[in-house]
RNA sequence: GCCGUUGUGGUGGAAUUGGUAGACACGCCAGGCUUAGAACCUGGUGGGGCGACCCGUGGGGGUUCGAGUCCCUCCAACGGCACCA
C-alpha cells in the first residue's frame, strides 16, 4: 500500500465546493495576481530588478479600440503570446509583455460621427470596455505600461519622431540618415551640390555643372534644403476622396476606385501633401529582411511591395522634334528587338509629340481613356488600347525610325512612364503589336531543347510572330543583335544584358539603373482624429519645426469635428483642424507670424514606434531611455511579435522604416525592430443567409439532414469572418461565463496550430471542458474535497508516459504548438483516471506544464497541494531535469522494418548489449528462425532494426 | 501570369523531424445514470477479411533495411501581388 497524504482544503478557500467551480476559482486567482502585482515588469534601474536574467520581449499587435467589442477571434493571438510570456517567466526570463491601444484614425472618427459623441469620449469608453474583456481572458499583461496613441503624453513623442525625420536627410554616400545641420555643413564645404532636388557629391559627373550652394539666394537655399528632408512637402498625385473630405492611401481605395469606407468615388489629382522619403531606404528594407526570423510569405510580400529591379535607363532621340524619350528597361539585351515606343497617356511630353494629323485620333483615345479610368482601376482581362502619336524615335543602335505610341498599359507611376516595346519578347508588347499590326523582331533564341520540344526550327521561330509570345524565354541566348562595335549573338541573356549595358554606357546612350515600385509615403490626412503636425508655416513658404519644449501640439478641442465633405472634385481639401480657434491656428514667435499646419498624421503613425514606448512608457525626458532601450531590445529587438498577416506590408514596412531612421540617428540600438514575427490565423465562422440574402442569427439555425433551417425555412451557409453584421459573432464573455476562462484559453489553442485559420465550433468546446473536469476529479476527491496526490512517485508505465509527455510538451511549447502540447497533457491525464491517487511527480509536472495555458486551475490545485511558492514563480527547467532522471529506456525492435517487440534496456547500455538483447527476444527470434542476419541498425534511444535475408 | 503556402479518417488535427500512421478531441455507435431530456460517466470507432494477415497519408516514379516526412514529376486547394517594362 502506498502511503497517502491527504490535505484538507486550505482555510482560505473555505466555502469552496469540492466540484470544479471554475468561476469562483478563476475570480480568486485573478484577484490574487492583481493584488500581488504578479505581472509587474521591472526595468533596469528599478529597485529589485535582476539584471542577471535574460530578457524576453513578447508583443501583440495592439488593437484598435472598436465600439463593437471583442469576439472570440480577437483573443487568439493574445492567448498565444500570454502563454509564451508565462512560459518564459517560468524559464527564468525577465519578460516584457505589454498591451495598449491604437486609437487614432478614420474608423474611430467615423464611429464618433455616427454616435454623435466626441471621439475622445468614445475612444475612452471603448478602451475601458476592451480592457475589461481582455482582463477576463486571464492575460498576464503589465497594465501599468498601458498606452494609447491618442494620449498627448504619447503623441508628443510621435510628433518628436516626426521632427527627427523633418530634421534629417538621406546621405547618398553614407547610405544613411544624417541631420540637416550636417547637410548644411557639407553644402557650405562644397562636398555636395544641390539643384532641383538633386544631391550630387564631388565624385559624380554632374557635380561641376551644378551651382555652388553659396551662390543661391537664401530662399533658394532653404527650398533646396527642404527638398532633401526625410519629411517633405510635395505636389504629388494622390487619391482624393471629396466624399470623405480627405486624401487616402492606395490601400484605402478599392479596385473600383472608391473609398473602402463609405464607398465614395476617389479621384487622382496632384495636391501639396506631406511625404516621408521611405524610398531612400528601399535597399536596406530588402537586405535587412535577412536579419529577421519572419514567415517567408511576409518577407516575400515586402520584397514584392518594394519591387526592386535591375536594368538600364536609356534615351531615344525624337525624329525631327527636339528632345528625347527616356525609358527604363530590365531587358537592355533586347534593344535590337525594339520596334516601337509606348508612352503613358499621362506622359508630360505628349503635347510636343502629337502631330496635327494624329491629334483628332489622340483626343478621341484620351477621352475613352479618362472615362475608362474613372470606372475601374482593375486592369485584369482588359484589352490593351492605344493610338499612334504621329511621332518617331530614332533607334540609338540601328538609327531606324520607330513609331511612338500612346498605350494605356504603360503606367506613369513606374520607371519613366515610357518604354521601348519589344513585342517579340514581352507578352504585353506582343498583344499590343498584334492588335495594331506593328512589326516584330526576334532577338532572343530559346534553348535547343525548347525548340525541339515545340517542333520549331530556328528559321520559322524567328519568322513567325504568332509563336513569339508563347516562346518568350528568359534563359535563351541573343540573336540578330549585331551592330557596329557590338555583337551579342549567341550570348546567354544574363551575359547579353551586362554587355549591352557596358556598351550603352561607353557610348553615352544609357546607364545601368535600379528601379523600385515603392513610392514615398503620403503622410497627411485632412481628418480631425489624428496627431497634429508639429510644424509652423511662415511667410514665403518658410517651414519651422515647433520647439521641442513646446511639444505636444495638442489637438484643439472642436465642437464640430466632422470633415468637410465636398461635392466638387476640383475643390481643394479642407483640413478639419481649419475649424479650430484662431488662437490655436496662429502662433507668433520672435515677432514672426506663423500658421499652424492643419493636416493630421495617418493612422499608421502611432503604431510605428509603440513597441519602443512600452519599454519606458512614463518617461518625461525622452521617448525611451537609452539604457532601458538597450536592455529590452538586446540583440534582436522584440523577441516575438504576433499579429495578423494583414499588416504584412504597411504597418510592418512603415515601422521598420522609422526604426531605421532612428537607428541612423543613434536613437535606437538595433537595425531591425522585430526579430521574430509570427502570424496568427483567423477564427472563421459559418454565417447563414435566407433567400433574400439577409443574415439570420447563426445560433438559431438548425442542421437537418443536408439542409440548414431557420424558422422552418431553408438557409444558405457560408464560411467567413466572424462579425456582428453577419450575425455569427460570439463574445468571449459568453464562453467564459459558461465554461470558464481556462477552458476558453485551452480551446482556442486546441482548435489547431496558432498560425492557421480555423472554424469556431462551439459544440467541440465540451471536450476541453471535460478534460479540466477530469483533471480536477483526478486531483480532488469529489466527496470530501481532499487532495488526491500521493507522496509516492510514479513507476512503470506511468513513469514512461510522464517522461514522454515532458519531452514532447517541452518541445511543443518552444515551438508554440499548443494544440499538440494540450493533446499530450490530456493523454497523460487520461492515464490517471484509473489511479486512486496521482503520483506526486506527475502531479507537479502536470501542473507546471499546463499552467501557462490554463493558469487558474493549476494555481488552485498547486495551492491545495500545499506548495510553498506560488506556481507562476516556479522555475520549470529545474523541475524538468529532476523528473527526467531515468535509468531505463524502452526501444522498439524491428525485423526488416516491421515492429516485432518492445524491449527495456538500461539507459547506459552499450550498443552490442542492446543488439544482443534485441536478437534474443522471444517474439524476435520467431522471425529470425532460418534467416541470416545481414545487419543490425541501432537508432539510439529509439529502435533496433534487424535486417535479414532468406 | 508571377511569388508564397498546403494536401493525412465523417471533422479539427497528431506522428519523438526518416523509425509502431491516425495520438488527442469533436461527431457517431453501444451501455450507465435519469420518470424523461440536458448535463455527466464508461467502452467502441481508417478500410477489407471469420482469421493469421492484407491495403491505406492527392496521383505516378525514385532514394532507403525502413518514406506522411527526402528527391523528381503531375494534380488540386488556399493566400498575396498583378499591364512594374
Amino acid at each position: 500500500m502506498p502511503s497517502v497524504a491527504s490535505f484538507s482544503a486550505l482555510s482560505y478557500i473555505g466555502a469552496m465546493k469540492a466540484s470544479y467551480d471554475f468561476l469562483a476559482i478563476e475570480k480568486k486567482w485573478r484577484e490574487y495576481w492583481n493584488q500581488h502585482r504578479c505581472f509587474k515588469t521591472l526595468n533596469p534601474g528599478d529597485p529589485g530588478f535582476d539584471a542577471s536574467k535574460p530578457k524576453y520581449y513578447v508583443l501583440d499587435m495592439f488593437p484598435y479600440p472598436s465600439g463593437k467589442g471583442l469576439h472570440v477571434g480577437h483573443p487568439l493571438g493574445y492567448i498565444a503570446t500570454d502563454i509564451v510570456a508565462r512560459y518564459k517567466r517560468m524559464l527564468g526570463f525577465n519578460v516584457l509583455h505589454p498591451m495598449g491601444f491604437d486609437a487614432f484614425g478614420l474608423p474611430a472618427e467615423q464611429y464618433a460621427i455616427e454616435t454623435g459623441t466626441h471621439p475622445e469620449v468614445t475612444t475612452q469608453k471603448n478602451i475601458e470596455n476592451m480592457i475589461s474583456q481582455l482582463k477576463a481572458c486571464g492575460l498576464s499583461y503589465d497594465w501599468d505600461r498601458m498606452i494609447s496613441t491618442t494620449e498627448p503624453e504619447y503623441y508628443r513623442w510621435t510628433q518628436w519622431i516626426f521632427l527627427q525625420l523633418f530634421e534629417s536627410y538621406f546621405d547618398p554616400k553614407k547610405q544613411k540618415a544624417l541631420s540637416i545641420s550636417q547637410l548644411r555643413k557639407f553644402l557650405r564645404n562644397d562636398e555636395y551640390r544641390v539643384s532641383d532636388g538633386q544631391l550630387c557629391s564631388d565624385r559624380e559627373a554632374a557635380f561641376s555643372e551644378l551651382p555652388l550652394f553659396s551662390s543661391l539666394r537664401l530662399e533658394q537655399q532653404e527650398e533646396e534644403i527642404n527638398r532633401q528632408r526625410l519629411a517633405y512637402i510635395d505636389a504629388v498625385n494622390v487619391n482624393w476622396c471629396p466624399g470623405l473630405g480627405t486624401v487616402l492611401a492606395n490601400e484605402e481605395v478599392t479596385v473600383d476606385g472608391r473609398s473602402e469606407r463609405g464607398n465614395f468615388p476617389v479621384f487622382q489629382r496632384p495636391l501639396q501633401q506631406w511625404m516621408l522619403r521611405i524610398t531612400t531606404y528601399a535597399d536596406r528594407l530588402i537586405k535587412d529582411l535577412d536579419l529577421v526570423e519572419w514567415p517567408e510569405a511576409v518577407k516575400q510580400m515586402q520584397k514584392n511591395w518594394i519591387g526592386r529591379s535591375e536594368g538600364a535607363s536609356l534615351s531615344f532621340p525624337l525624329y525631327e522634334i527636339k528632345g528625347e524619350l527616356e525609358v527604363y528597361t530590365t531587358r537592355p539585351d533586347t534593344l535590337y528587338g525594339a520596334t516601337f515606343m509606348a508612352v503613358s497617356p499621362e506622359h508630360p511630353m505628349l503635347s510636343t509629340m502629337v502631330t496635327s494629323e494624329q491629334k483628332p485620333h489622340v483626343d478621341a483615345f484620351m477621352k475613352r481613356y479618362q472615362k475608362q479610368k474613372a470606372v475601374s482601376k482593375d486592369p485584369t482581362n482588359k484589352e490593351k488600347e492605344g493610338v499612334w502619336t504621329g511621332a518617331y524615335c530614332i533607334h540609338p543602335l540601328t538609327q531606324k525610325k520607330i513609331p511612338v505610341w500612346i498605350s494605356d498599359y504603360v503606367l506613369m507611376g513606374y520607371g519613366t512612364g515610357a518604354i521601348m516595346a519589344v513585342p517579340a519578347h514581352d507578352q504585353r508588347d506582343f498583344e499590343f503589336a498584334k492588335k495594331y499590326n506593328i512589326p516584330m523582331q526576334t532577338v532572343v533564341m530559346p534553348p535547343q531543347e525548347w525548340l525541339a520540344q515545340h517542333r520549331i526550327d530556328k528559321e520559322s521561330y524567328v519568322a513567325s510572330p504568332e509563336t513569339l509570345s508563347e516562346a518568350f524565354v528568359e534563359y535563351g541566348h541573343a540573336c540578330h543583335s549585331q551592330g557596329s562595335g557590338i555583337d551579342l549573338d549567341g550570348q546567354p541573356t544574363n551575359e547579353a544584358k551586362k554587355n549591352m549595358i557596358a556598351y550603352l554606357e561607353a557610348q553615352g546612350l544609357g546607364i545601368s539603373k535600379v528601379s523600385y515600385k515603392l513610392r514615398d509615403w503620403l503622410f497627411s490626412r485632412q481628418r480631425y482624429w489624428g496627431e497634429p503636425f508639429p510644424i509652423l508655416h511662415g511667410a514665403h513658404g518658410k517651414l519651422r519645426a515647433v520647439d521641442e519644449a513646446d511639444l505636444p501640439v495638442t489637438l484643439p478641442p472642436l465642437k464640430d469635428f466632422r470633415p468637410q465633405v465636398l461635392e466638387d472634385q476640383n475643390q481643394d481639401p479642407v483640413p478639419s483642424l481649419g475649424k479650430a480657434e484662431e488662437s490655436w491656428k496662429r502662433v507668433e514667435i520672435e515677432d514672426q507670424r506663423y500658421q499652424r499646419e492643419l493636416n493630421t498624421m495617418p493612422q499608421w503613425a502611432g503604431s510605428c514606434w509603440y513597441y519602443l514606448r512600452f519599454m519606458d512608457p512614463h518617461n518625461q525626458e525622452s521617448f525611451v531611455s537609452s539604457e532601458i532601450e538597450k536592455y529590452w531590445m538586446g540583440e534582436n529587438g522584440v523577441d516575438l511579435y504576433v499579429g495578423g498577416v494583414e499588416h504584412a506590408v504597411l504597418h510592418l514596412l512603415y515601422a521598420r522604416f522609422w526604426h531605421k531612421v532612428l537607428y541612423d540617428l543613434g536613437k535606437v540600438s538595433t537595425k531591425e525592430p522585430f526579430g521574430k514575427l509570427f502570424n496568427q490565423g483567423y477564427i472563421q465562422a459559418y454565417s447563414y443567409q435566407d433567400e433574400r440574402g439577409m443574415y439570420v442569427p447563426a445560433d438559431e439555425v438548425e442542421h437537418q439532414a443536408a439542409e440548414f433551417m431557420f424558422e422552418g425555412k431553408s438557409v444558405q451557409r457560408q464560411l467567413g469572418k466572424m462579425g456582428k453584421s453577419l450575425k455569427n459573432s460570439i463574445a468571449p464573455d459568453e464562453v467564459i461565463e459558461k465554461y470558464g476562462c481556462d477552458t476558453f484559453r485551452l480551446y482556442e489553442m486546441y482548435l489547431g496550430p496558432v498560425e492557421q485559420s480555423k472554424v469556431w465550433d462551439t459544440e467541440a468546446i465540451v471536450g476541453i471542458h471535460r478534460f479540466l473536469g477530469r483533471l480536477w476529479r483526478n486531483f480532488v476527491d469529489s466527496e470530501s474535497g481532499d487532495i488526491l496526490v500521493s507522496v509516492e512517485e510514479s513507476t512503470g508505465k506511468l513513469k514512461t508516459a510522464l517522461h514522454h509527455t515532458i519531452k514532447t510538451v517541452t518541445e511543443y511549447m518552444d515551438q508554440m504548438r499548443y494544440n499538440a502540447a494540450i493533446a499530450q497533457l490530456i493523454s497523460l491525464n487520461n492515464l490517471l483516471v484509473e489511479q486512486s491517487h496521482v503520483p506526486s511527480d506527475i502531479a507537479r509536472a502536470m501542473l507546471l506544464m499546463l499552467s501557462p495555458m490554463a493558469p487558474h486551475i493549476c494555481e488552485e490545485l498547486w495551492a491545495r497541494m500545499g506548495q510553498a511558492k506560488s506556481l507562476h514563480d516556479e522555475a520549470w527547467p529545474k523541475a524538468r531535469e529532476e523528473f527526467l532522471k531515468s535509468d531505463v529506456m524502452e526501444l522498439v525492435v524491428q525485423v526488416n522494418g516491421k515492429r516485432r517487440a518492445n524491449i527495456e534496456v538500461a539507459a547506459d547500455a552499450k550498443k552490442e548489449e542492446i543488439e544482443k538483447l534485441a536478437c534474443e527476444h522471444e517474439a524476435v527470434k520467431k522471425h529470425l528462425a532460418d534467416k541470416n542476419i545481414a545487419k543490425v541498425i541501432y537508432v539510439p534511444g529509439r529502435l533496433v532494426n534487424i535486417v535479414v535475408k532468406g
